[in-house]
DNA sequence: ACGGAAACCTGGACGC
DNA sequence: TGCGTCCAGGTTTCCG
């Protein structure tokens, strides 16, 4: 389920819990996690955590040799907890001194790798921009759009062109912008270009803040991030008032997904 | 190369 | 209550 700004909540309050902290013990519960690494994720065993990131929407763990690459899809999910009394769902678990991380995915989608290097991942190498990088420019966002006859939603949505943007915050970027999300990507003007890059950037800095305050709190079994007060626009509004001009919220299928948006603002 | 659709899993919501 | 169907915020793979 997580996007970008999920994803660097998660990096950012997993990383006191383990940085420069050593890994005592690697254990792989539910093996589909692993892609088939399950003996490669074992060579955490013995590793210090020296930095935790983000990259696009994948946490990393970089060990004093070799990295960790959490991807969430769905429904992965980050516990910390006592060895002896582990939450439901857990499928790879790393042993610290002061406590246990838990990777969980009840719908078992997520992934957890081990990697020489990040770029050994596919999805990692082909990586486009981060949107909350000094890279993600309007002029930037310009030139990907222009290459592109595909809908702007779903250019936004390709991780390979701009690294973090899932269904929710590209459908509520397209909102703010007040830009239809069916328009093809090349026919965006300059001035709509320029306010997609604002909204994009926007949206996803807000939707951060609200997902540290309040922090998730990792030892909570029962934790995810709080819905009511994430400025929630247009995504899963379908039928509801558009906030901005009264319009009735629709709902369209895009590349075998739903997308919101107000047919009354977004142009 | 590009775009579309299915596959990967499980559980919840809904209609009958 | 039970059953079937559809849906889910992501990514990879396959196919045309």
């Amino acid at each position: 389920m997580p996007e970008l700004p999920e994803v660097e909540a998660m990096a950012r309050i997993v990383r006191p819990l383990v940085e420069g902290r050593r890994i005592l013990d690697c254990r792989v519960i539910h093996a589909i996690v692993t892609a088939g690494g399950a003996r490669a994720i074992r060579r955490a065993k013995g590793r210090k955590v020296v930095a935790v990131g983000r990259r696009g929407k994948y946490v990393l763990f970089r060990l004093d040799r070799g990295w960790l690459a959490f991807h969430f899809r769905l429904s992965g999910q980050i516990f910390w907890y006592e060895r002896r009394r582990p939450p439901k769902h857990v499928d790879v678990a790393l042993d610290f001194a002061r406590g246990t991380l838990g990777f969980a995915d009840q719908r078992h989608l997520g992934r957890v790798r081990w990697l020489d290097r990040p770029e050994d991942l596919p999805g990692i190498a082909r990586m486009g921009v981060d949107p909350l990088s000094p890279g993600f420019t309007p002029e930037r966002l310009r030139k990907l759009l222009r290459g592109s006859r595909r809908p702007v939603k779903l250019v936004l949505m390709d991780q390979e062109k701009i690294a973090g943007l899932g269904n929710i915050w590209t459908s509520e970027s397209l909102w703010r912008a007040r830009i239809d999300p069916r328009r093809r990507a090349d026919r965006l003007t300059e001035p709509e270009t320029r306010r997609l890059a604002g909204a994009v950037v926007g949206v996803l800095r807000r939707a951060l803040e609200s997902c540290l305050d309040p922090a998730p709190n990792f030892r909570d079994p029962e934790w995810w991030f709080e819905d009511g007060d994430r400025s929630i626009r247009v995504y899963d509004r379908e039928g509801k008032r558009c906030s901005r001009c009264g319009a009735g919220i629709r709902r369209v299928r895009q590349g075998a997904r739903s997308t919101y948006y107000c047919p009354g603002c977004q142009t």
